[in-house]
DNA sequence: TTGTAAGCGTTATCAT
DNA sequence: ATGATAACGCTTACAA
């Protein structure tokens, strides 16, 4: 089996001892001879080695593995974020995907495997929720992990002590609020989302705000799955309801899409908007209007901390989500 | 700095040897005496002990690690499957993920790395292309790291010599067309993507066969990216001709996406179907006409097969398309 | 500049 | 059943 070449082999062949072999394969540039350097490359390249990295992180105690933990790849959120992030960790580090199905317990598990390995970095993405237990251990899981050397930084709340990009959502949800009165809407209903989940939370009370500062209120709050599922089922359930409002706030696009097909399906018109402004949604006809979060820019900056040497303090960005009026909402004045 | 627990603190705690206590944090369970376990398992437990992977992973000579590699994370198509992978993975491994940006090197390059590394498998998903030398040299790389004793499962074209999930895309194309014909379509166009992508060269093949058999043959064929914004494009310069084809194939969904966008924007009326059925794209409006793959149980299978001890003989599952009949090619007989 | 050798956290072989 | 101890592939003082 395993015709894996090791370093040793690779300095034999030059004819080197193992420390120069090492040197040359990685250490600090220069420190060895033109020939020996040109030998030991060669014989590497002959040979087709390539370094053990795992073996390599034993030695130095610490690794380039960056752990992103989501709660569902398949998410657009999380894909385009992890997507982003892959593009900043990739040139220099490796990136371990964790995925937590939505599952509390397994943010602690990955945490705490991330700082058995001495991975450099660990990206916590998705919301913090209601569970204050949860939180407080995984605030320490990660101060720990912080105490090994590792670098930790978070999406979503900023409760956990690291490094943070913070989603805006109460303000964005806010300024969707106004804006869908000023646009005449005038009856409301929330699509909430779990009721456990902060992010959610944040943008009904933000939604709700916004309203009250116009003087109104929302008709219906109903709590669901964050999913497209959830959407869909949440909206159908509203539309059984005897009064419906005009206008509907779904905490998230991809809720916001499932009640797009709840309301398509029964023939009726609502004005729906969403939050995120998901690039992959954004073709969707009527096109939704939604916050608009820079999800890009968001998994960049968070890769770029957890790529950067830890700084004098701590750092929370906050992020502001954008308004964004399109069809969805559009009040057609014949109905 | 790094108070990471090491097995010997543990050892020492529980008052027994390196050794005994490596056997009870993992090793063939019952070898063991209750005793000294029990001591072994509470000392871990107090001292919040967790395994170093790597270093598990140098001395035993392979770890759990599965490293899986696709174009791009952000891609609903290969989301969809690294999520359905996960949950096999998940379990008993750990995911190592690799974007390749599509660039073909890069595939390259992480079937070594993963190899360095002694990953228990790698899991290939996305396109094989008309670069034979790339093909010849990765088959190559994957032979070398099943030598090593490592599993690779790919996901496209059975070119690599492992096992694949085949996705008859050249039937599910041939299919498409037909029931499009039988529908009533009477002129088609081809948005083919990129000619050296095999998948989107498949899915053409497999069109303008089944166009034939009725008879027909596509009036354009464009090419572009894979992506929704080259679907956008070649549709836009299609719309620039003088004739257009009053039913376009866009060779995947997002392109048909983009397609459906720059039609809607003109206010023209062609139909357009896709292929893949992505499902977060299943709620757009029109629906889109498009051939089912089953990406989840792609996912499933290549991860299980990944996970499975290597079979005595090369496995290549092929999966089939459906074709999925939706608004985006409904004829209106008005026009 | 180069080599020797000790160590990184684990596992596995071999005695006991 | 348990414990020394030599590996695993690599890095890094410390010498030379």
């Amino acid at each position: 089996m395993g015709s894996q070449v090791t370093l040793a082999q690779v300095a034999e062949r030059a004819g080197v001892s193992l420390a120069t072999a090492s040197r040359v394969v990685n250490g600090s540039e220069r420190v060895v001879g033109a020939r020996f350097r040109e030998r030991v490359l060669a014989a590497a390249e002959e040979l087709g080695y390539t370094a053990n990295t795992f073996a390599q992180a034993v030695a130095r105690g610490r690794s380039d593995v960056v752990g992103l933990v989501v709660p569902d790849i398949q998410d657009p959120y999380f894909s385009v974020i992890a997507a982003a992030a892959m593009a900043v960790v990739e040139p220099s580090g490796e990136m371990m995907l964790g995925t937590t199905l939505r599952r509390q317990e397994q943010e602690l598990r990955y945490v705490s495997t991330m700082r058995a390995r001495q991975a450099r970095a660990v990206i916590m993405v998705g919301s913090r929720t209601t569970d204050n237990t949860h939180t407080r251990q995984l605030a320490e899981a990660i101060a720990e992990f912080v105490a090994g050397g590792g670098r930790a930084v978070v999406i979503g709340q900023d409760k956990l002590g690291a490094d943070t990009v913070l989603p805006l959502n109460r303000a964005g949800a806010k300024d969707l609020a106004l804006a869908l009165v000023d646009q005449g809407h005038r009856s409301f209903g929330i699509l909430a989302g779990p009721s456990t989940l902060l992010t959610a939370k944040d943008r009904v009370d933000g939604f709700i705000d916004g309203l009250a500062r116009r003087g109104r209120r929302p008709s219906v709050i109903l709590h669901s799955d964050f999913t497209r599922d959830g959407g869909y089922q949440a909206m159908s359930q509203l539309l059984d309801r005897r009064t419906t409002p005009g206008c509907v706030f779904a905490v998230n696009d991809v809720m916001a899409i499932g009640a797009m097909a709840a309301v398509r399906e029964r023939g009726v018109k609502i004005a729906v908007a969403g939050f995120d402004d998901i690039p992959t949604l954004r073709d969707v006809a009527p096109s939704l209007t939604t916050v608009r979060l820079p999800l890009e820019d968001m998994g960049r900056m968070a890769a770029s901390m957890a790529m950067d040497e830890p700084g004098e303090r701590r750092r929370v960005i906050r992020v502001k989500g954008e308004v964004i009026l399109r069809d969805s909402t559009t009040l057609v004045r014949n109905a």
